[in-house]
RNA sequence: GGAGGCGUACCCAAGCGGCUGAAGGGGUCGGUCUUGAAAACCGAUAGAGGGGUUUCGCCCCUGCCAGAGUUCGAAUCUCUGCGCCUCCGCCA
């Protein structure tokens, strides 16, 4: 949420940063309903003030043997005009508050206007193998050594989906304790959320009231809850409703969770395989930290996420997402991509945001500060990492002209010290 | 799933219609005493949100889980929701 302040302060700084996320921006209705409720709150509260006033001479007029009638009549009049007074207002700061929560994050000063077109490569690390031979895809190759079974995940749940079987599954997992091990080392707290969430916790995250049609709701339960999207969604929520003191930031978490996502809208052939599916592994990183804090987390997250990517082995690039690729509720965004043979393309394994106060204010989450205030925290999450888009650049990338795929050295530890997959058909 | 109980500050807890923004205890912080510490004693300790303010000191509104209601007046009475606890049923 953005501070109604700041649109007051700067709305054309507001309309001019929202138009660089390609939002139009028009301060007009904010401006006048804050005016409105300005107006009325001093009305109503000089009211509220001689209506208490009132009621608490009415002991003492009652020793004194006095009428009391007289003034009953008067406070009633007066609770009636105070209780109108404050319908109307909660009338306007509902209007207020739906104006002001679907606008998205202000973006960073720095990052480029626009859409996708407009992001930038800010770093590449590895070179592009040449193969020497044609290269397979990643679903060519997981089928050849018997690492995802496609076909009876289609009979047991439908399509999207994929069931990794012996050495896949073995291999997914062993992604995820690599993933884990280093978070640990770097002094995360491991969580693991419940994949079931409030209304309450998508609103904080960002995701509610514009993006309710993207998630899975639970049909049966009330108050109505949906499956997380992402561990991001319950990690940021850890903190709603609280003020924490200064010593416990920065708080730094990790959650491993499916995610499950409705995602809208068709695959493209290339997208078949594992690349997009209704359910994929996440290991999620995210960060509270202080208003000042909250930079130096971002470039440590990003860090961290190009770290596992690099200890892989893997080609991968870090892309500086411009203002309109960044999500809803993001101020920053950086892409890690990882090369994806078979495509030609670099696919995002990992995108690692900061949302500045925008989740915070959200949810109530503070800190009180050196200066005894309280402050909104900042909150940053990156996935460490996604599997679906590891696992594929795995495969392709480690290839070997028989279809072999060779165990990258960090991964080998969880899988018995198995140096080589070998195709069984 | 069924029955009952509870929700007051950092924690425990009193209050059950006006004198309660809220007793008491613990904790924490500061002080006295002490070579230092403990004990004892003294003092401080309701956060938060929203308004106002030529005196920046304060003042007003909201606020006892949340929301609605009854009342001139609600922590206190009524209803709804949420959460927690106990018992029964079911179950990994």
């Amino acid at each position: 949420m953005i501070d109604i302040k700041l649109i007051l302060e700067k709305p054309e700084y507001v309309k001019a940063a929202l138009a660089k996320k390609l939002w139009d921006f028009d301060p007009k209705p904010i401006q006048d309903l804050a005016e409105k409720r300005l107006d009325l709150i001093k009305k109503v509260e000089a009211n509220k003030a001689e209506q208490n006033r009132l009621s608490a001479s009415v002991p003492q007029i009652k020793k004194e043997g006095g009428d009391v009638a007289p003034i009953f009549a008067k406070v009633k009049a007066l609770a009636a005009e105070n209780k109108a007074g404050e319908e109307e207002l909660a009338r306007i700061e509902a209007e207020l508050k739906a104006l002001i929560e679907v606008l998205p994050n202000l973006p960073d000063d720095d990052l480029l206007a626009g859409g996708k077109e407009n992001n930038t490569p800010i770093a590449h690390f590895g070179t592009e193998r040449e193969f020497g031979f044609k290269p397979r895809n990643h679903v060519e190759l997981c089928e050849m050594c018997g690492l995802i079974d496609y076909k009876r995940a289609a009979k047991i749940s439908g399509t999207g989906t994929w069931i990794y079987t012996n050495l896949g599954a073995r291999l997914e997992w062993a992604l995820l304790n690599y993933f884990i091990e280093c978070h640990l080392a770097d002094g995360y707290e491991m969580i693991l959320p419940p994949h079931i969430l409030n209304y309450e916790s998508g609103y904080t995250a960002g995701q509610f009231p514009k993006f309710q049609e993207d998630v899975f709701w639970l049909e049966g339960m009330e108050p109505r809850k949906f499956i997380l999207p992402t561990a991001e969604t319950a990690l940021v929520n850890l903190h709603r409703n609280e003020i924490l003191s200064l010593d416990d930031l920065p708080r730094k978490y990790f959650a491993y969770t499916p995610c499950y996502r409705k995602e809208a809208g068709s695959y493209r052939t290339e997208e078949r395989g594992m690349i997009r599916g209704y359910q994929f592994n996440k290991v999620e990183m995210v960060q509270y930290t202080t208003e000042e804090g909250s930079d130096a987390a971002f470039e440590e997250m990003v860090n961290k996420a190009r770290k596992l990517v690099e200890g892989l082995g893997l080609v991968h690039q870090v892309d500086k997402l411009a203002a309109g690729d960044c999500s809803h509720s993001m101020a920053r965004t950086y892409d890690i991509e990882v090369w994806i043979p078979s495509m030609g393309i670099y696919k995002e394994v990992s995108s690692v945001s900061n949302a500045r106060d925008y989740q915070a204010r959200r949810g109530m989450c503070r800190y009180k500060g050196a200066d005894g205030k309280t402050h909104y925290c900042h909150t940053l999450n990156g996935s460490g990492l996604a599997t679906s888009r590891i696992f594929p650049a795995l495969v392709e990338q480690y290839q070997q002209e028989d279809g072999s795929i060779v165990v990258p050295e960090v991964l080998r530890k969880y899988l018995g010290g198995l140096e080589v997959i070998k195709p069984i058909k």
